[in-house]
DNA sequence: AAGTAATATGTAATGGGTTACATCAGGGGG
DNA sequence: CCCCCTGATGTAACCCATTACATATTACTT
């Protein structure tokens, strides 16, 4: 692969010229210009990466890291930093962490050495010594879906706990006392706000907890089948479930339908993210919106902020706090409920 | 940020002695390793990756390209890649080309010259003279789920004619005579596979083909939806849709069924590809099974295998052929229309 | 015609690693 | 006691681009 060296030989000028008619074109005379631009593609040369960002000390490459690409959530934020990305020359470095801590330390280690550009850190397990570290590296990086309060980051998220609570609330309001979550995994600290909300809300309303109605499920949809199954076998089977995530009460709904219950009359089921497949499945999922392409696009926009400005002094960080939303469809039994109450 | 002269300096070594810590450990002392590893950790030290991929001329870094990181197929091919990517110490640079042809080159050009190790191509519509130039080039590659005769290139994909000649045929079998397709993008190749599959099918069946019942979807929900929309308005109802991908066939039920008809009695539907989604939906949807996952994996192993081998030269390359698989569900109406035989 | 500014181009240092080759010290053999 | 081999370490060239600074050329002033 022809360098830099043999294209100046060849087109008779020196390295610098080169390197100008790439970087500087209004520095080079027409005649050398075109002459340099021919001879670049009669020799097929490309520039060579590693060497320009060596002399730069810069990368174009961000690095996304998220736990499960398979969760249709992740592709969102994804499809948001690429967006933002792409238009600004940035490639993207994707790192699936599989909710392993170990795995996403590893990665962060890679990706240093790499020199990305920045981070993005979504539902990160990450404890502090380790965001320290990227600190030190004076590497950028927002956390997304993530609130810490006691390091000075850039961050997106929206209220886990409020969501929760709102969703809780909801079933509540529609008449269910008996009411079951099916957690996230608990290493999340998300999925901790989450419970957190539910158990909030059912305190307000005066409603005592069952340990029995809280088990703990895997983000997936697995898990949410099981999750239920489980549900369903307790001695006093509970009137509704809030699972964590959509994926979950996807799995959720296929555990109640296959034991041959009817949602909501029998069973009410609701989630959390509001993915595509919410509004499409049967029962139409209730859930908890959150704006996860915005938050990509966010957390991006944010990024590159702090790298072009380069301010990565305490103080300067930005916390950008999205709310989120009831979406009230089908699978709560809202409308049956409001229709008794009515009739 | 400490360099490698910097860490030489104060341990009191040589550079030499510093690179061969991390690269050649066999070949340091137990007390010069020791003393160099600490005064890596006291500096903070990161060997920086640019200068080392440029001295290695390697960068442990693959490109995976994919149409639409929305659609659930492709996030399964990239966890496969990923799999074997991470096992192998490689990271992803992950491209989301939106179907769109000048993305992609553009990628492609970045990418060259960012030095990956290799690169994927998942439903690339990328022409020959792109494909040559990354040959040109040496970089190895991949092609996923597009077959292209003229040119040696390693390549997974499934049979999508098959597919589709199957699933249409199925349809025919379980009565109906009367069937739409709703192709995919048709400036992707597999897609006119598809279609040829379903003309092909409805031809040895000697039904004729009718130009109002094949209509141009988008890949996307949105477009499964108009699409049935459409041939709903068409002077004869079709009795069966065939979706190119499931997304589109989930679009369509949920247009079929918001205009009050039922699925399978009044419509039925079949998909192609087999996502999550597929057997959660309602009803379950009929469709064909192509092995994603591993076709990612496979891919991401054969990448490997040219990279670790270099052997680029033609005749070497390897063309992996998988076998789709009809997936009978509800959607398609087999069971009552068997029922209706027996009885 | 000399001086100066503007334009175009070249030279060489620089970024931070890796490694072939050179060197040196210590152990073993004769 | 000397030589050779081995293991450990150092020196310096190399990977390939960018760019500050130096130099050369041309054009314009007065």
């Amino acid at each position: 692969m022809a360098n830099i060296r043999e294209v100046a030989k060849q087109a008779g000028v020196s390295v610098a010229t080169v390197s100008r008619v790439l970087n500087h074109p209004e520095s080079v005379s027409a005649t050398t210009m075109e002459l340099v631009l021919a001879t670049m593609e009669k020799m097929q040369y490309t520039p060579n990466g590693f060497a320009r960002s060596l002399a730069l000390n810069r990368s174009s490459t961000i690095a996304l890291l998220i736990p499960n690409i398979l969760n249709p959530l992740y592709p969102q934020i994804a499809k948001g930093v690429e967006d933002v990305a792409h238009q600004k020359g940035y490639n993207i470095l994707l790192c699936n962490t599989e909710e392993n801590k170990e795995k996403e330390r590893d990665y962060l280690d890679m990706l240093i050495e790499k020199r990305v550009g920045g981070f993005i850190l979504t539902s990160s397990q990450l404890e502090n010594k380790d965001l320290q570290k990227i600190k030190n590296q004076n590497v950028p990086f927002v956390m997304v879906g993530r609130n810490i309060e006691d390091i000075d980051a850039n961050m997106v998220f929206t209220d886990y706990y409020m969501g929760a609570y709102q969703i809780t609330q909801h079933l509540i309001e529609v008449g269910y006392s008996k009411i079951a979550h099916i957690t996230g995994s608990l290493n999340q600290i998300e999925n901790l706000e989450k419970r957190r909300g539910y158990e909030k809300a059912l305190e307000e309303a005066g409603i005592s907890l069952q340990s029995q109605y809280i088990v703990e499920g895997n983000n997936e949809i697995e898990g949410g089948y099981l999750g239920a199954k489980k549900l369903l076998k307790s001695k006093e089977k509970p009137q509704a479930i809030f699972a964590a995530n959509d994926l979950m009460a996807i799995g959720a709904i296929d555990a109640i339908k296959s034991s041959g219950l009817h949602i909501p009359e029998d069973v009410a089921i609701v989630g959390f993210d509001d993915i595509t497949m919410a509004a499409l499945i049967e029962p139409k999922l209730t859930t908890i919106s959150q704006p996860v392409y915005k938050m990509g696009l966010i957390a991006a926009r944010l990024l590159f902020e702090s790298i072009e400005n380069g301010q990565q002094e305490d103080g300067f960080q930005q916390k950008i706090f999205l709310q989120p939303k009831l979406k009230v469809r089908k699978s709560c039994g809202h409308e049956n409920r409001v229709r008794e109450i009515f009739n």
